[in-house]
DNA sequence: TTGAGTAGTTGAGTTAAGTCAACTATTCGC
DNA sequence: GCGAATAGTTGACTTAACTCAACTACTCAA
Protein backbone atom coordinates (compact mmCIF):
# COMPACT_ATOMS: atom_id res chain seq x y z
CA UNK A 1 0.00 0.00 0.00
CA UNK A 2 0.98 3.67 -0.56
CA UNK A 3 2.41 5.84 1.94
CA UNK A 4 -0.10 8.84 2.13
CA UNK A 5 1.85 11.63 3.12
CA UNK A 6 1.78 15.84 2.54
CA UNK A 7 4.66 15.97 0.47
CA UNK A 8 5.05 19.81 1.39
CA UNK A 9 9.11 20.70 2.01
CA UNK A 10 10.47 22.97 4.48
CA UNK A 11 8.71 24.90 7.50
CA UNK A 12 5.73 25.28 5.88
CA UNK A 13 4.29 22.09 5.39
CA UNK A 14 1.84 19.65 7.00
CA UNK A 15 3.50 17.00 8.00
CA UNK A 16 2.74 12.88 8.54
CA UNK A 17 -1.24 12.34 7.58
CA UNK A 18 -1.82 8.93 7.83
CA UNK A 19 0.29 5.99 6.67
CA UNK A 20 -0.87 2.29 6.18
CA UNK A 21 1.86 0.39 4.36
CA UNK A 22 2.69 -2.79 6.42
CA UNK A 23 6.20 -3.75 6.88
CA UNK A 24 6.24 -6.95 4.67
CA UNK A 25 9.66 -6.41 3.30
CA UNK A 26 12.18 -7.65 5.87
CA UNK A 27 15.74 -5.71 4.65
CA UNK A 28 17.61 -3.34 6.57
CA UNK A 29 15.86 -4.70 10.40
CA UNK A 30 18.80 -6.68 11.27
CA UNK A 31 20.14 -3.28 12.34
CA UNK A 32 16.97 -2.61 14.08
CA UNK A 33 17.89 -6.53 15.96
CA UNK A 34 21.08 -5.26 16.90
CA UNK A 35 20.27 -1.62 18.27
CA UNK A 36 20.30 -1.69 22.26
CA UNK A 37 17.56 -1.51 22.76
CA UNK A 38 15.91 -4.49 20.96
CA UNK A 39 18.67 -6.64 21.24
CA UNK A 40 17.58 -8.01 24.59
CA UNK A 41 14.03 -7.94 22.91
CA UNK A 42 12.71 -12.11 22.24
CA UNK A 43 12.39 -12.91 19.09
CA UNK A 44 8.43 -12.82 19.11
CA UNK A 45 8.24 -9.48 21.06
CA UNK A 46 10.22 -7.95 18.70
CA UNK A 47 8.22 -9.14 15.56
CA UNK A 48 5.23 -8.25 17.41
CA UNK A 49 6.46 -4.47 17.48
CA UNK A 50 7.90 -4.75 13.82
CA UNK A 51 4.30 -5.93 12.85
CA UNK A 52 2.72 -2.72 14.31
CA UNK A 53 5.40 -0.48 12.90
CA UNK A 54 5.59 0.90 9.44
CA UNK A 55 8.29 1.89 7.12
CA UNK A 56 8.37 5.31 6.08
CA UNK A 57 9.73 6.88 3.22
CA UNK A 58 11.31 10.65 3.42
CA UNK A 59 11.96 13.12 0.55
CA UNK A 60 14.95 15.68 0.85
CA UNK A 61 14.09 18.41 3.14
CA UNK A 62 11.18 16.53 4.01
CA UNK A 63 9.35 17.29 7.50
CA UNK A 64 8.92 14.06 9.87
CA UNK A 65 7.47 15.77 12.55
CA UNK A 66 7.12 19.17 14.26
CA UNK A 67 8.04 20.51 17.52
CA UNK A 68 5.11 19.94 20.05
CA UNK A 69 3.32 17.85 18.25
CA UNK A 70 1.35 14.85 19.94
CA UNK A 71 4.27 12.16 20.08
CA UNK A 72 1.99 8.97 18.77
CA UNK A 73 5.41 7.19 17.18
CA UNK A 74 9.19 6.78 17.74
CA UNK A 75 11.39 6.39 14.78
CA UNK A 76 14.57 3.85 13.70
CA UNK A 77 16.67 5.19 10.69
CA UNK A 78 16.77 2.86 8.00
CA UNK A 79 18.85 4.85 5.54
CA UNK A 80 19.30 8.59 4.84
CA UNK A 81 20.09 10.78 7.22
CA UNK A 82 18.11 13.05 9.92
CA UNK A 83 18.53 16.42 11.35
CA UNK A 84 16.65 17.56 14.32
CA UNK A 85 15.84 21.04 14.69
CA UNK A 86 13.99 23.88 17.27
CA UNK A 87 12.94 26.93 15.92
CA UNK A 88 12.70 29.81 18.76
CA UNK A 89 10.21 32.77 18.93
CA UNK A 90 12.18 34.79 15.96
CA UNK A 91 12.04 31.45 13.87
CA UNK A 92 15.44 31.02 13.76
CA UNK A 93 16.21 27.44 12.98
CA UNK A 94 18.76 25.90 15.90
CA UNK A 95 20.39 22.54 14.08
CA UNK A 96 20.86 20.46 17.39
CA UNK A 97 21.16 16.61 16.51
CA UNK A 98 21.63 14.50 13.07
CA UNK A 99 20.54 11.22 13.33
CA UNK A 100 22.36 8.50 11.03
CA UNK A 101 21.20 4.69 9.84
CA UNK A 102 20.78 2.34 13.09
CA UNK A 103 20.29 5.00 15.29
CA UNK A 104 16.54 5.32 16.86
CA UNK A 105 15.33 9.01 18.06
CA UNK A 106 12.20 10.77 19.01
CA UNK A 107 12.07 8.96 22.63
CA UNK A 108 12.76 11.63 24.52
CA UNK A 109 8.98 13.37 24.93
CA UNK A 110 7.72 9.58 25.08
CA UNK A 111 6.98 9.83 29.11
CA UNK A 112 6.33 13.24 28.81
CA UNK A 113 2.43 14.24 29.99
CA UNK A 114 1.15 14.73 27.14
CA UNK A 115 3.96 12.73 25.09
CA UNK A 116 5.00 15.11 22.61
CA UNK A 117 8.27 16.20 20.72
CA UNK A 118 10.83 17.93 21.86
CA UNK A 119 11.99 19.04 18.10
CA UNK A 120 11.64 19.22 14.47
CA UNK A 121 13.20 16.09 12.65
CA UNK A 122 13.28 16.83 8.80
CA UNK A 123 14.98 14.64 6.35
CA UNK A 124 18.69 15.86 5.42
CA UNK A 125 18.66 13.55 2.22
CA UNK A 126 16.07 10.80 0.90
CA UNK A 127 15.94 8.97 4.16
CA UNK A 128 13.64 5.44 5.03
CA UNK A 129 12.74 5.19 8.64
CA UNK A 130 10.79 2.88 10.89
CA UNK A 131 7.73 4.25 12.75
CA UNK A 132 7.19 2.44 15.85
CA UNK A 133 3.47 3.15 17.78
CA UNK A 134 4.84 4.57 21.24
CA UNK A 135 1.62 3.03 22.56
CA UNK A 136 2.87 -0.76 21.21
CA UNK A 137 6.27 -0.17 23.20
CA UNK A 138 4.34 0.86 26.15
CA UNK A 139 2.09 -2.36 26.43
CA UNK A 140 5.57 -4.33 25.77
CA UNK A 141 7.31 -2.79 28.71
CA UNK A 142 3.95 -3.14 30.86
CA UNK A 143 3.88 -6.92 30.01
CA UNK A 144 7.31 -7.56 30.13
CA UNK A 145 8.59 -4.60 32.20
CA UNK A 146 12.56 -6.16 32.40
CA UNK A 147 12.85 -4.82 29.08
CA UNK A 148 12.66 -1.01 30.99
CA UNK A 149 16.23 -1.70 31.87
CA UNK A 150 17.35 -1.77 27.78
CA UNK A 151 15.41 1.32 27.61
CA UNK A 152 17.24 2.79 30.88
CA UNK A 153 20.49 2.49 29.95
CA UNK A 154 19.53 3.87 26.33
CA UNK A 155 18.35 7.20 27.78
CA UNK A 156 20.97 7.16 30.61
CA UNK A 157 23.91 7.33 27.55
CA UNK A 158 21.86 9.91 25.30
CA UNK A 159 21.31 12.21 28.66
CA UNK A 160 25.28 11.90 28.76
CA UNK A 161 25.93 12.55 25.57
CA UNK A 162 23.69 15.81 25.68
CA UNK A 163 25.76 16.56 28.92
CA UNK A 164 29.08 16.54 26.72
CA UNK A 165 27.26 17.94 23.96
CA UNK A 166 26.66 21.19 26.41
CA UNK A 167 30.20 21.02 27.53
CA UNK A 168 31.65 21.91 23.66
CA UNK A 169 28.57 24.86 23.79
CA UNK A 170 30.47 26.24 26.96
CA UNK A 171 34.07 26.67 25.16
CA UNK A 172 33.86 30.35 24.18
CA UNK A 173 35.77 30.57 21.21
CA UNK A 174 33.97 29.19 17.52
CA UNK A 175 37.79 27.87 16.32
CA UNK A 176 38.45 25.58 19.94
CA UNK A 177 34.88 24.56 19.85
CA UNK A 178 35.11 23.25 16.09
CA UNK A 179 38.00 21.34 16.69
CA UNK A 180 36.38 19.68 19.69
CA UNK A 181 33.60 18.98 17.74
CA UNK A 182 36.21 17.27 15.21
CA UNK A 183 37.82 15.46 17.46
CA UNK A 184 34.53 14.16 18.87
CA UNK A 185 33.88 13.19 15.43
CA UNK A 186 36.70 10.86 15.53
CA UNK A 187 36.14 7.21 15.98
CA UNK A 188 38.92 5.99 17.78
CA UNK A 189 39.31 8.59 19.92
CA UNK A 190 42.41 10.86 20.04
CA UNK A 191 45.39 8.77 19.42
CA UNK A 192 44.58 8.19 16.08
CA UNK A 193 43.95 9.95 12.93
CA UNK A 194 41.44 9.74 10.29
CA UNK A 195 38.57 10.72 7.95
CA UNK A 196 35.39 11.96 9.60
CA UNK A 197 32.87 13.02 7.49
CA UNK A 198 30.56 16.01 8.15
CA UNK A 199 27.13 14.44 9.33
CA UNK A 200 25.62 17.67 8.64
CA UNK A 201 26.18 20.36 5.82
CA UNK A 202 28.51 22.95 6.52
CA UNK A 203 26.17 25.55 6.93
CA UNK A 204 24.29 23.30 9.81
CA UNK A 205 27.48 22.54 11.54
CA UNK A 206 28.15 26.16 11.74
CA UNK A 207 24.36 26.86 13.37
CA UNK A 208 25.43 23.98 15.91
CA UNK A 209 28.38 25.39 16.91
CA UNK A 210 26.53 28.42 17.23
CA UNK A 211 29.03 30.37 14.55
CA UNK A 212 28.28 32.07 10.98
CA UNK A 213 28.66 29.74 8.14
CA UNK A 214 31.62 32.11 7.15
CA UNK A 215 33.37 31.96 10.28
CA UNK A 216 32.97 27.96 9.98
CA UNK A 217 34.55 28.17 6.13
CA UNK A 218 37.65 30.31 7.46
CA UNK A 219 38.22 28.60 10.25
CA UNK A 220 38.46 25.71 8.30
CA UNK A 221 40.44 27.10 5.30
CA UNK A 222 43.24 28.24 8.07
CA UNK A 223 43.15 24.78 9.63
CA UNK A 224 43.72 22.97 6.24
CA UNK A 225 46.34 26.17 5.45
CA UNK A 226 48.45 25.00 8.39
CA UNK A 227 48.48 21.75 7.90
CA UNK A 228 46.16 20.61 10.18
CA UNK A 229 43.24 19.01 8.32
CA UNK A 230 42.92 18.26 4.94
CA UNK A 231 39.41 18.75 3.78
CA UNK A 232 37.68 16.90 0.83
CA UNK A 233 34.12 18.01 0.12
CA UNK A 234 32.44 17.21 3.75
CA UNK A 235 35.06 14.59 4.12
CA UNK A 236 38.37 15.46 6.56
CA UNK A 237 41.16 14.01 6.97
CA UNK A 238 42.76 14.70 10.38
CA UNK A 239 46.10 13.43 10.80
CA UNK A 240 47.12 14.28 14.25
CA UNK A 241 44.57 14.71 16.36
CA UNK A 242 47.00 15.65 19.77
CA UNK A 243 48.58 18.53 17.67
CA UNK A 244 44.62 19.88 16.72
CA UNK A 245 43.89 19.61 20.55
CA UNK A 246 47.28 21.30 21.36
CA UNK A 247 46.60 24.20 19.44
CA UNK A 248 43.08 24.64 20.95
CA UNK A 249 44.20 26.09 24.27
CA UNK B 1 29.06 7.90 63.61
CA UNK B 2 31.07 10.38 62.26
CA UNK B 3 31.55 11.15 58.92
CA UNK B 4 35.24 9.92 57.67
CA UNK B 5 36.23 12.17 54.60
CA UNK B 6 39.54 13.65 53.16
CA UNK B 7 38.60 17.54 54.15
CA UNK B 8 40.41 18.81 51.05
CA UNK B 9 38.62 21.69 49.08
CA UNK B 10 39.21 22.63 45.15
CA UNK B 11 40.67 20.52 42.29
CA UNK B 12 44.24 19.35 44.42
CA UNK B 13 42.01 17.23 46.70
CA UNK B 14 41.09 13.84 47.00
CA UNK B 15 37.84 12.74 47.85
CA UNK B 16 34.89 10.69 49.07
CA UNK B 17 37.46 7.85 51.17
CA UNK B 18 34.94 6.16 53.69
CA UNK B 19 31.72 7.22 55.23
CA UNK B 20 30.00 5.10 57.76
CA UNK B 21 27.60 6.98 59.80
CA UNK B 22 23.97 5.04 59.54
CA UNK B 23 21.48 7.55 58.90
CA UNK B 24 19.12 7.17 61.73
CA UNK B 25 17.84 10.62 61.62
CA UNK B 26 14.52 10.87 59.25
CA UNK B 27 14.38 14.91 58.83
CA UNK B 28 14.80 15.88 55.34
CA UNK B 29 13.85 12.52 54.01
CA UNK B 30 9.65 13.33 52.64
CA UNK B 31 11.31 15.46 49.91
CA UNK B 32 12.82 12.03 48.78
CA UNK B 33 9.53 10.29 49.11
CA UNK B 34 8.03 12.51 46.93
CA UNK B 35 10.99 12.86 44.30
CA UNK B 36 9.62 11.32 40.72
CA UNK B 37 12.49 8.44 41.04
CA UNK B 38 10.91 7.10 44.52
CA UNK B 39 7.43 7.64 44.75
CA UNK B 40 5.95 4.62 43.29
CA UNK B 41 8.34 2.80 45.65
CA UNK B 42 6.55 0.62 48.14
CA UNK B 43 7.32 1.99 51.55
CA UNK B 44 9.52 -1.32 52.50
CA UNK B 45 11.30 -1.02 49.72
CA UNK B 46 11.95 2.51 50.24
CA UNK B 47 12.85 2.23 53.57
CA UNK B 48 15.55 -0.71 52.78
CA UNK B 49 17.17 1.59 49.96
CA UNK B 50 17.61 4.58 53.04
CA UNK B 51 18.80 2.05 55.23
CA UNK B 52 21.20 1.42 53.11
CA UNK B 53 22.12 4.91 51.96
CA UNK B 54 24.44 7.63 54.23
CA UNK B 55 23.57 10.78 55.00
CA UNK B 56 26.97 13.26 53.64
CA UNK B 57 27.67 16.54 54.95
CA UNK B 58 29.68 19.05 52.68
CA UNK B 59 31.71 21.72 53.16
CA UNK B 60 31.78 25.20 51.27
CA UNK B 61 33.81 24.28 48.07
CA UNK B 62 34.57 20.57 48.75
CA UNK B 63 34.28 18.07 46.47
CA UNK B 64 31.45 15.01 46.07
CA UNK B 65 33.17 13.23 43.36
CA UNK B 66 35.50 13.40 40.34
CA UNK B 67 34.93 12.78 36.83
CA UNK B 68 35.55 9.45 35.54
CA UNK B 69 36.20 8.24 39.08
CA UNK B 70 33.94 4.74 39.24
CA UNK B 71 30.38 5.63 40.64
CA UNK B 72 29.09 3.47 43.71
CA UNK B 73 26.44 6.02 44.67
CA UNK B 74 24.29 8.44 43.42
CA UNK B 75 22.95 11.44 45.54
CA UNK B 76 19.64 13.41 46.58
CA UNK B 77 20.42 16.97 47.93
CA UNK B 78 18.76 16.97 51.43
CA UNK B 79 20.03 20.54 51.46
CA UNK B 80 22.87 23.12 50.12
CA UNK B 81 23.84 23.79 46.41
CA UNK B 82 25.99 21.42 44.57
CA UNK B 83 27.33 22.44 40.49
CA UNK B 84 28.60 20.08 38.21
CA UNK B 85 31.43 20.77 35.94
CA UNK B 86 34.01 19.51 33.57
CA UNK B 87 38.01 20.40 33.41
CA UNK B 88 39.21 19.88 29.79
CA UNK B 89 42.79 19.30 29.08
CA UNK B 90 43.86 22.64 29.38
CA UNK B 91 42.34 22.34 32.79
CA UNK B 92 39.75 24.64 32.62
CA UNK B 93 36.83 24.58 34.56
CA UNK B 94 33.54 24.59 32.60
CA UNK B 95 29.97 24.49 34.67
CA UNK B 96 27.21 22.90 33.65
CA UNK B 97 24.77 22.58 36.18
CA UNK B 98 23.46 22.97 39.34
CA UNK B 99 21.82 20.96 41.90
CA UNK B 100 19.32 22.12 44.39
CA UNK B 101 17.82 20.64 47.85
CA UNK B 102 14.81 17.75 46.20
CA UNK B 103 17.24 16.95 43.45
CA UNK B 104 18.47 13.92 42.57
CA UNK B 105 21.68 13.57 40.60
CA UNK B 106 24.62 11.88 39.25
CA UNK B 107 22.59 8.98 37.98
CA UNK B 108 23.65 9.54 34.27
CA UNK B 109 26.85 7.10 34.32
CA UNK B 110 24.99 4.53 36.02
CA UNK B 111 24.29 2.47 33.02
CA UNK B 112 27.67 2.83 31.65
CA UNK B 113 30.56 -0.26 31.25
CA UNK B 114 32.12 0.88 33.99
CA UNK B 115 29.86 3.07 35.52
CA UNK B 116 31.49 6.30 35.95
CA UNK B 117 30.94 9.60 37.21
CA UNK B 118 30.67 12.29 33.98
CA UNK B 119 31.84 14.89 35.48
CA UNK B 120 33.11 16.92 39.13
CA UNK B 121 30.33 17.73 41.70
CA UNK B 122 31.21 19.91 44.47
CA UNK B 123 29.09 21.97 47.27
CA UNK B 124 28.29 25.78 46.47
CA UNK B 125 27.98 26.30 50.24
CA UNK B 126 27.48 23.70 52.93
CA UNK B 127 24.93 20.97 52.06
CA UNK B 128 23.76 18.09 53.30
CA UNK B 129 23.74 14.59 50.53
CA UNK B 130 21.95 11.51 50.82
CA UNK B 131 24.23 8.67 49.04
CA UNK B 132 22.40 5.82 47.53
CA UNK B 133 24.17 3.01 46.55
CA UNK B 134 24.02 2.14 42.92
CA UNK B 135 24.16 -1.62 43.94
CA UNK B 136 21.73 -1.37 46.10
CA UNK B 137 19.07 0.61 43.72
CA UNK B 138 19.99 -1.89 40.70
CA UNK B 139 19.08 -4.52 42.71
CA UNK B 140 16.16 -3.24 43.74
CA UNK B 141 15.20 -3.19 39.93
CA UNK B 142 15.91 -6.97 39.34
CA UNK B 143 13.87 -7.45 41.87
CA UNK B 144 10.78 -5.45 41.25
CA UNK B 145 11.48 -4.52 37.22
CA UNK B 146 8.50 -2.53 37.27
CA UNK B 147 9.74 0.53 39.29
CA UNK B 148 12.45 0.83 36.08
CA UNK B 149 9.17 2.96 34.41
CA UNK B 150 9.83 5.78 37.00
CA UNK B 151 13.58 5.59 36.72
CA UNK B 152 12.83 5.75 32.28
CA UNK B 153 10.42 8.91 33.12
CA UNK B 154 12.99 10.72 34.88
CA UNK B 155 15.84 10.16 32.14
CA UNK B 156 14.19 11.05 29.76
CA UNK B 157 12.84 14.19 31.64
CA UNK B 158 16.86 14.79 31.72
CA UNK B 159 17.23 14.31 28.57
CA UNK B 160 15.04 16.33 27.26
CA UNK B 161 16.01 19.14 29.65
CA UNK B 162 20.02 19.00 28.29
CA UNK B 163 18.36 19.78 24.78
CA UNK B 164 16.83 22.51 25.82
CA UNK B 165 20.25 23.75 27.76
CA UNK B 166 21.77 22.79 24.32
CA UNK B 167 19.36 25.33 22.42
CA UNK B 168 20.06 28.05 24.22
CA UNK B 169 24.03 28.05 23.80
CA UNK B 170 23.25 27.47 19.85
CA UNK B 171 22.04 31.26 20.24
CA UNK B 172 25.20 33.29 19.10
CA UNK B 173 25.05 36.50 21.15
CA UNK B 174 26.21 36.25 24.70
CA UNK B 175 23.13 38.72 25.37
CA UNK B 176 20.71 36.39 24.04
CA UNK B 177 21.85 33.83 25.90
CA UNK B 178 22.02 35.20 29.03
CA UNK B 179 18.18 36.80 28.59
CA UNK B 180 16.84 33.14 27.84
CA UNK B 181 18.70 31.43 30.69
CA UNK B 182 16.85 33.87 32.99
CA UNK B 183 13.35 33.23 31.30
CA UNK B 184 13.99 29.59 31.89
CA UNK B 185 14.77 30.39 35.32
CA UNK B 186 10.95 32.11 35.70
CA UNK B 187 8.73 29.18 37.64
CA UNK B 188 5.55 30.26 35.84
CA UNK B 189 6.82 30.71 32.16
CA UNK B 190 6.80 33.96 30.35
CA UNK B 191 3.52 35.08 31.24
CA UNK B 192 4.20 36.32 34.45
CA UNK B 193 6.83 38.05 35.68
CA UNK B 194 8.40 36.90 39.12
CA UNK B 195 12.16 36.96 40.90
CA UNK B 196 14.44 34.29 40.16
CA UNK B 197 17.60 33.40 42.09
CA UNK B 198 20.65 32.41 40.15
CA UNK B 199 21.55 29.27 40.81
CA UNK B 200 24.78 30.14 40.42
CA UNK B 201 27.24 32.91 41.33
CA UNK B 202 27.38 35.58 38.83
CA UNK B 203 30.99 34.51 37.59
CA UNK B 204 29.49 31.05 36.96
CA UNK B 205 26.55 31.51 35.64
CA UNK B 206 29.05 33.34 32.77
CA UNK B 207 31.24 30.76 32.37
CA UNK B 208 27.85 27.95 31.90
CA UNK B 209 26.50 30.68 29.23
CA UNK B 210 29.97 30.74 27.77
CA UNK B 211 31.02 34.36 28.60
CA UNK B 212 33.28 36.22 30.92
CA UNK B 213 32.28 37.70 34.20
CA UNK B 214 32.73 41.33 32.82
CA UNK B 215 30.37 40.63 29.46
CA UNK B 216 27.83 39.05 32.29
CA UNK B 217 28.36 42.28 34.15
CA UNK B 218 27.72 44.78 31.16
CA UNK B 219 24.87 42.99 29.85
CA UNK B 220 23.23 42.51 33.60
CA UNK B 221 23.84 46.77 34.20
CA UNK B 222 22.32 47.31 30.62
CA UNK B 223 19.62 45.09 31.23
CA UNK B 224 18.74 47.23 34.57
CA UNK B 225 19.64 50.58 33.14
CA UNK B 226 16.78 49.66 30.65
CA UNK B 227 14.47 49.05 33.40
CA UNK B 228 13.98 44.95 32.15
CA UNK B 229 15.38 43.73 35.75
CA UNK B 230 15.84 44.68 39.09
CA UNK B 231 19.06 43.02 40.76
CA UNK B 232 19.52 42.32 44.25
CA UNK B 233 22.29 40.66 44.95
CA UNK B 234 21.80 36.99 43.46
CA UNK B 235 17.96 37.94 43.21
CA UNK B 236 16.64 39.53 40.30
CA UNK B 237 12.96 40.47 39.47
CA UNK B 238 11.56 40.42 36.04
CA UNK B 239 8.23 42.36 35.62
CA UNK B 240 7.74 41.83 31.73
CA UNK B 241 9.00 38.72 30.32
CA UNK B 242 7.46 39.40 27.36
CA UNK B 243 9.19 42.80 26.66
CA UNK B 244 12.82 40.51 27.62
CA UNK B 245 11.83 38.00 25.25
CA UNK B 246 11.15 40.97 22.37
CA UNK B 247 14.44 42.59 22.84
CA UNK B 248 16.33 39.22 22.28
CA UNK B 249 15.71 38.83 18.44
C1' DT C 1 35.65 43.09 64.16
C1' DT C 2 38.96 43.00 61.11
C1' DG C 3 41.46 41.75 57.35
C1' DA C 4 42.45 38.45 53.61
C1' DG C 5 40.57 36.48 49.82
C1' DT C 6 37.02 36.03 46.48
C1' DA C 7 33.34 37.98 43.61
C1' DG C 8 31.67 41.61 41.08
C1' DT C 9 32.06 46.13 38.50
C1' DT C 10 33.79 49.54 35.34
C1' DG C 11 36.99 51.60 31.92
C1' DA C 12 40.12 51.50 27.90
C1' DG C 13 42.13 49.15 24.27
C1' DT C 14 42.25 44.96 21.22
C1' DT C 15 40.69 41.11 18.68
C1' DA C 16 37.49 37.60 17.24
C1' DA C 17 33.56 37.04 15.02
C1' DG C 18 29.50 39.01 12.79
C1' DT C 19 27.53 41.44 8.57
C1' DC C 20 27.06 42.55 3.91
C1' DA C 21 28.29 41.76 -0.64
C1' DA C 22 30.14 39.47 -4.58
C1' DC C 23 31.41 35.55 -6.27
C1' DT C 24 32.11 30.24 -7.27
C1' DA C 25 30.82 25.47 -6.70
C1' DT C 26 27.55 21.95 -6.08
C1' DT C 27 23.11 19.72 -6.08
C1' DC C 28 18.79 18.39 -7.78
C1' DG C 29 14.78 18.44 -10.49
C1' DC C 30 13.38 18.72 -15.10
C1' DG D 1 22.88 17.61 -19.33
C1' DC D 2 20.90 22.25 -18.25
C1' DG D 3 19.63 25.76 -15.32
C1' DA D 4 17.81 27.34 -11.00
C1' DA D 5 18.49 27.11 -6.32
C1' DT D 6 21.27 26.22 -2.55
C1' DA D 7 25.76 25.81 -0.29
C1' DG D 8 30.23 27.39 0.32
C1' DT D 9 34.09 30.86 -0.08
C1' DT D 10 36.48 35.20 0.19
C1' DG D 11 37.07 40.19 1.02
C1' DA D 12 36.12 44.58 3.41
C1' DC D 13 34.14 46.59 7.13
C1' DT D 14 31.83 46.81 11.69
C1' DT D 15 30.69 45.47 16.18
C1' DA D 16 30.37 42.42 20.11
C1' DA D 17 32.97 40.39 23.24
C1' DC D 18 37.52 39.48 25.21
C1' DT D 19 41.66 41.08 27.85
C1' DC D 20 44.01 43.58 31.15
C1' DA D 21 43.84 46.61 34.88
C1' DA D 22 42.08 49.10 38.72
C1' DC D 23 38.87 49.28 41.78
C1' DT D 24 34.75 48.15 45.16
C1' DA D 25 31.86 44.99 47.69
C1' DC D 26 31.19 40.87 49.83
C1' DT D 27 32.18 36.61 52.68
C1' DC D 28 34.22 33.94 55.97
C1' DA D 29 37.21 32.74 59.42
C1' DA D 30 40.55 33.98 62.98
Amino acid sequence: MAITQSADNRHSKPVLVAVNNTLDENDGLEALRSHALFSSLKSNDLDSLIHQSRRLRLGHHQLLYRQDMPAHHFFFVLSGRLRLYRLDSSGIDRTLDSIAPGDCFAEVMIYADPPRYACYAEALKSSEVLMIPVKAYQELLDQRPEYAQAALRHYAMRAVSRFHDLEIMTVQNARDRLIRYLIDLLPNGTHEGGEVELPLPKCLVASRLAMQPETFSRILADLKANGLVRVNRSKLFISDPQRLIAISQ
